[in-house]
DNA sequence: AATGAATGAGTATTCATTCAT
DNA sequence: GATGAATGAATACTCATTCAT
């Protein structure tokens, strides 16, 4: 019963995605959103009731599937399980941006964006766990270079997801790179 | 006798730099910039025509101050002159930071504008010539590994400008932190 | 320095409240207001921040006109003071019908609004605390009778206030007649 | 077999009543409405083609209800003819309080509206007759004080009906305090 | 030169009404 | 019939920019 929908919602949250990372979480617009689906700018509140609801569900949506994929990882060498997990950032490196823009999202307004922020504050935890878990592992195993204080080697490794690929490198091999140039720097 | 001075340009432009650090540039508002100063609103237009123009002509002071001191490196040593060129985009990471805002500053409206992004521009290419050189010349002189493409090598190091040092170590330090990591990997 | 304003503050707040009497709240628009004022719909943000706000400051307006009148009442002998009241009521009758509006303000949306509906509320206790000393002592005067329970005669007391005055008689000689009926009764 | 009755013609119409007296007309939307109702929107257009229409269809309804209660009352004695009125009033209240809003209903829209409000209106002037007629009457019987104008006393009859029921009294017992108020005013 | 005030254009959001299944 | 979905028009509010003192 009832029309046809004129977008649906993932192709909805697809978009928001792809425009939040263009534009940041201020240049995001609902005009610009319709504009890029096959609706009208009304529409958009059939599935959500603001902005903000949109851009943390949005969130959510990227945060669970990260998620996911990085709790699937075998652990049992953790320098191979890091490498698989940078690789699982890189992919997904869109996580890492979006959430740079969490901070802005008024949550006052909207009390569903609040509880997806809330769910992303926690799976951010779990994730900042499964990191420091495999590093120390790693470290014990002398793995790591004790010269350099682990947040440092920590930071560096998740500040590598953000790099552009400008040689557009398939993804499993642009993180092989990465992981390499992490772990073996540039020197010949 | 005059009117009382407001705020002068220099403490303009310091303030917009701060703020567009801080809300990007679609957060960047004159409203917010004028309460951040000494004066009111309307003053603003004293020193600059638009909001265009204010945001181009921070970006180009930064460049400049950037440009000075890249410029001015020793590059007998070209391994320690990247180095020291780390150094400089380091306690200038501000100029990488801005320099991604740059693309959403409408031109159209602002010749001034558009003359100061056209300057960032060919300082831009100056400056990755320069590093072009340096990289070349330390790959010449097989101080760079071969199984890695070049341009992976200078992302890699061009992304490490942006890691987030959480232990606040003073800028000296810090930049030699990241070379070291650069240069030699995390593994021990 | 600075332009001529278009409106004051007080025309403002007193349109306000014709609107709103003659609309309700909800039939009360910023669209509205501002066509009954000599300037632009945006420059009534430069006195209030929403609409909430403005609604709240003429009620707390009108609130303290009349609860200056009426603290000034001499006290005396309650049937007089009581007589005063109406009429002090009925002059500001406009309070009885906002008051009843005052519900529907949101209030989530701004504290300055919470804050003056705070006021009006304590206002209008210190209001009824008035008026039960002043029927408690007509009771015990005996003039009031007692067949009938106090609420009861409060509550048509204060009805009264809002008959509507189809015959324009002036306000202190309708507040007489409406205490006269409210005394005496329709009967010969 | 057809599709499941949803909501009927009357039930609409009740809660119509009930959400334009608490919420005003002004107040009352549609969406609301279906909220409160066990089908769909837009079912609601099924019954009524717009918003006025079901507006002015309610009052006319409950002026019906009143207008066959008032028009039985039996005359021979006007005074108690004008409190089994009074009480009429008082358990239709609604009446009252709904016409209020007549004004604000746009006839411009919809005939049906426009056609309804008419009859309400002619309705209106007939219980108006009755008024009339009965207070004259008892006037001439001496029943009514001379030193009050009869609008006076009409009006504040009329706006007894309004008096909030604060002790819940129920309605026969709420009718006959409010008319020995009239007829005996307030004093002992 | 400095600024308080005015304003028009732009975005967010709501809701009556219409479509199409 | 009944309804889920679409939408345009209307209002709330913000902010860059312009005026006038």
């Amino acid at each position: 019963m009832g029309r046809k929908q004129s977008f649906t919602e993932s192709e909805l949250l697809d978009m928001t995605k792809k425009l939040v990372l263009e534009h940041g979480y201020d240049g995001f617009h609902l005009k610009l959103l319709s504009e890029h689906l096959s609706g009208a700018r009304s529409t958009i509140y059939q599935y959500f009731s603001n902005k903000e609801e949109i851009v943390a569900a949005c969130m959510k949506r990227v945060m669970v599937k990260v998620l996911e994929k990085a709790l699937a990882i075998d652990e049992t060498d953790p320098m191979d399980a890091l490498e698989q997990l940078l690789l699982v950032y890189v992919e997904e490196s869109a996580l890492h941006q979006l959430l740079g823009q969490a901070g802005k999202i008024n949550v006052a307004n909207s009390s569903a964006a609040a509880k997806d922020l809330e769910f992303i504050d926690e799976a951010h935890t779990t994730l900042k766990v499964q990191l420091s878990r495999l590093f120390e592992r790693a470290q014990q195993n002398k793995g790591l270079r004790q010269d350099i204080p682990l947040p440092v080697l920590i930071g560096v490794f998740f500040n590598l997801i953000d790099t552009p690929n400008m040689m557009n490198i398939p993804a499993p091999d642009w993180g092989k790179l990465l992981f390499q140039m992490w772990i073996g720097g540039a020197r010949s």
